[in-house]
RNA sequence: GCGGAUAUGGCGGAAUUGGCAGACGCGUUGGACUUAGAAUCCAAUGGGCAACCGUGCAGGUUCAAGUCCUGUUAUCCGCACCA
């Protein structure tokens, strides 16, 4: 077969029907299949795109098959720094390359032969479509979700711009190489963390990935503990937060975030040289930097102490980096006898330790830090654990300074970003009014193409006069744009809403067409995005719920993560390490299917592992091996009378009704690689029966038209094909995927191990029906165990029916 | 440091969840067909002459362990001072 010619002949075909649409009339139920969208920064598919969309639409094909009505929409997460970058470096505009990008990426995911519907089709960076992106914004803020604070971010001095944690390496600018500073800037947040209790407790329904529910609740680090007062001799209020609270008649210090808002204040003028030096030190750091448990903790005293509310202990407040503005309330107090880090810390200040937990049952060693028993604690004495935190913690509040609190790792999302290629953020800046959101009615604000995005110090879009001047939608005053635009998470935390309703002018997606259509089913698509993507969607889907234009709490039922493809050295594949393999090749000299079915066979699914393609050319002769038995069992004539059906036509019913009853499991559970085994299985059960001299025409012709459909969602057009010629009606997809007949599976004997005394003697044909008692008979009497029971009683017989035959003789 | 995953022939990878380890394929070897090769087809293929030994390593539970338990090593991934 000419598969490339083939390839063409079906997909226009498919296109020319419609065979790939979702069916908005039909009745079926409905399942909505959905691989993550492609970002289209090279200009073509690599493995990766191959290997995440090309199985998966056999999937969907294979649910098609079984009588869903199936939506498998494709589309553009369009917007991104790559392009930017690139237009940086060679001058070609974002929106060129990325338009030159997708035509060229269209072309190839149709002759992947995947049965995207393209009438749905979402590119991120459409006005029609970041129109919504920003719509999404408003309705945040009006929810009150989106807000605007001061924040740190890393700023590179030479440069006079933002980077992205990305960009900075090993604290220096990627680009310049100077030093990256910590600089605050007023940016747009949304509040994730309003939802981060549901964002928990919603994983437990989801059929997701254990590991990534898991990253996620990490992630979302819920902690249950404990807020503490402590009073400042200046008057101010210093919270803590602790898990430890049964700790904290061991309190020895206070520390505080260098960027607390009280450390300057509480900083005494013989102190102030040090403090505002170490506050510039720490803000140099960078974040990753800052977190890295193996730094030596450093630190500064603020001349001041606060007093202990339980034990009314006067201690000194310090500042030290090892304390994050950003978890808690940015102070925590601190107990070097039963927590690490404070162990350090206090030791190389020569700060007092006091011992306030004992080990049960043991020599106490500090620090300490497991749970324990009370002491030094007063009434508190003797107490264990959990015990001692809930009593302490009711004494704190009836203390009136403080008491039980949850805190979350989880941050609000800051989605500011100082670039030119995304959705501008829809907001205007007033001298009067403030930040006033953009009405509804004058979306989109547009993104200008005439824009000077090389890098020289301010944001590209704030240099274009004429975005950047408007007038203040509530005064009429003169006013100016906000100068950002959105992250690209934005955009790629809906799309899969859109795409339901992708031309909808009026509004981001009709109601009922959501409703129809949502959740998504199958989510698949790589693992990189547990923490990223699909925790925004989740956040999005719940916030337009409680905005109600939802009513579904999770975006994705069941999600599954694509293994990476490495180089064939076990390298991910770059550029830089020379390692790429295209599939483009391939694809010429094999055709797409062949290609698919070796993604399929060649690795699990879920691991991926290193390319080679040695087994490829094992796919092309299976497919020859089909081609050719199919073409000859056509042209067999079926006999006038009746045909034989003895113990070979009963083993190829076997054989067929097996292979039938594995693809429907394994393609459900996206066991790729043994659901073509078992296709391989089939064939040369098929081969094996051709052979015979006598055989069952209209059999043999039923099981290679199984095969067929078997076949379909793997090799999508080899089998359309294979079925037209075969004389089958258009199309392949249109017909029902095979179902096993239970009985054909049922054999009258099967093989058994026997063994004796667990260890294999030999084997032997059982009859079904045997009971267990003639199990046991039928094996003492195979000679090669009498051989070896002879002379010896049997003290227990163990069977496991159909498998196995254990006799223990002593 | 914490958390998770993985470890099976020369290779990619299977194993009805505790029941014949190595399905399927690659590779290799032998054979057929061919002037020859390619392609194709047939056969063999975990190791060992054998008894036997074999699922990273050391123990354990069990009639029976790749699978369960304890410990350990290596690799990969995620998080990383979260009080």
């Amino acid at each position: 077969m000419d598969m490339n010619k083939i390839e063409k002949k079906w997909q226009d075909q498919w296109a020319k029907t419609h065979l790939n649409e979702f069916d908005k009339r039909s009745d079926a139920p409905k399942l909505y299949v959905l691989e993550m969208f492609s970002y289209p920064s090279g200009a073509k598919l690599h493995i990766g795109h191959w290997y995440n969309y090309g199985p998966t639409d056999s999937y969907a094909r294979f649910k098609r098959m079984q009588g869903y009505n199936v939506f498998q929409p494709m589309g553009f997460d369009a917007f991104g720094l790559p392009a930017e970058n690139y237009a940086i470096k060679t001058g070609v505009h974002p929106k060129d390359s990325t338009e030159k990008n997708i035509a060229t990426m269209e072309g190839q995911l149709q002759a992947m032969g995947a049965m995207f519907d393209w009438s749905a089709e979402v590119k991120t960076c459409g006005e029609d479509y970041y129109k919504w992106t920003q719509w999404m914004f408003l309705q945040l803020y009006k929810k009150g979700l989106a807000y605007r604070k001061e924040a740190p971010v890393n700023w590179c001095p030479s440069c006079q711009t933002v980077l992205a944690n990305e960009q900075v390496v090993e604290n220096r600018c990627e680009r310049c190489g100077s030093e990256v500073v910590r600089k605050n800037l007023t940016q747009w947040f949304f509040k994730i963390t309003e939802y981060a209790e549901e964002l928990l407790t919603g994983l437990d329904k989801l059929d997701w990935p254990e590991k990534t529910k898991n990253m996620q609740r990490n992630w979302i680090g819920k902690s249950t503990g404990c807020e503490i007062e402590f009073d400042a001799e200046s008057g101010d209020k210093i919270k803590v937060f602790t898990t430890r609270c049964d700790t904290v008649f061991g309190v020895t210090y206070i520390v505080l975030a260098p960027e607390h808002s009280l450390a300057l204040k509480l900083t005494t003028p013989e102190q102030e040289e040090a403090v505002r030096a170490y506050i510039d030190y720490a803000s140099k750091a960078n974040e990753i930097e800052r977190l890295s448990s193996t730094r030596e903790k450093t630190g500064v005293f603020t001349g001041s102490y606060a007093v202990n509310p339980l034990n009314g202990k006067r201690v000194p407040i310090y500042l030290a980096d090892y304390v994050l503005a950003s978890y808690g309330t940015g102070a925590v107090m601190a107990v070097p006898a039963h927590d690490e880090r404070d162990f350090a810390f206090a030791t190389k200040y020569h700060l007092p330790i006091e011992k306030v937990i004992e080990k049960k049952g043991g020599e106490t060693e500090l620090p300490f830090t497991e749970d324990g028993i009370v002491s030094g604690s007063v009434e508190f004495d003797g107490l264990f654990g959990e015990e001692a935190r809930d009593a302490i913690a009711a004494k704190v509040s009836k203390l009136g300074k403080g008491g039980k609190k949850v805190n979350y790792r989880l941050r609000d999302w800051l989605v500011s970003r100082q670039r030119y290629w995304g959705a501008p953020i829809p907001v205007i800046h007033c001298e009067k009014c403030g930040a006033v959101p953009v009405p509804e009615k004058d979306l989109p604000v547009r993104l200008p193409y005439d824009v000077e995005f090389r890098p020289d110090g301010k944001s590209p879009l704030a240099k274009h006069e004429k975005f950047m001047n408007t007038v203040c939608p509530v005064c009429g005053g003169a006013a100016k744009r906000d100068p950002d635009t959105l992250d690209t998470f934005v955009c790629s935390s809906w799309y899969y809403l859109r795409y339901a309703d992708a031309h909808n002018e009026k509004l981001p997606f009709d109601r009922e067409a959501v409703d129809r259509l949502l959740p998504v089913d199958t989510y698949v698509g790589g693992a990189e995005h547990a923490c990223m993507h699909l925790l925004y969607a989740r956040f999005f889907t719940k916030a337009l719920r409680d905005m109600g234009y939802l009513d579904f709490d999770e975006p994705f039922k069941r999600l599954v993560h694509q293994g990476v493809i490495l180089g064939p050295d076990g390298n991910r594949m770059s550029k830089s390490h020379g390692n790429v393999v295209s599939p483009d090749e391939y694809v010429k000299e094999y055709g797409a299917d062949a290609f698919r079915l070796y993604l399929m066979f060649g690795f699990s699914y879920t691991e991926g592992g290193p390319w080679s393609d040695d087994g490829i050319k094992a796919i092309a002769r299976f497919m020859d091996r089909v081609e050719k038995i199919a073409l000859k069992v056509r042209d067999y004539k079926l006999p006038r009378g009746e045909e034989p059906f003895g113990q070979e036509e009963k083993a190829l019913n076997y054989a067929r009704n097996f292979a039938i009853s594995r693809m429907n499991k394994d393609l459900e559970a996206f066991s790729f690689n043994t659901a073509i085994a078992r296709l391989m299985e089939l064939v040369n059960a098929i081969y094996k029966y051709d052979g015979l001299e006598k055989k069952n025409i209209a059999l043999l012709k039923d099981t290679v038209r199984d095969l067929i459909l078997l076949m379909a969602p793997c090799a999508p057009h080899f089998a359309e094909e294979l079925w037209h010629l075969l004389g089958g009606k258009y199309s392949v997809f249109e017909e029902r995927y095979p179902k096993e007949d239970p009985a054909a599976l049922v054999l009258d004997e099967k093989e058994y191990a026997v063994q004796v005394n667990s260890k294999i003697v030999c084997k032997a044909m059982i009859a079904s029906s045997a009971g267990n008692e003639e199990i046991e008979a039928r094996a003492l009497s195979l000679p090669e165990v009498q051989e070896k029971t002879a002379g010896k009683t049997v003290k227990k017989c163990i069977v496991v029916p159909g498998r196995l035959v254990n006799l223990i003789v002593g």
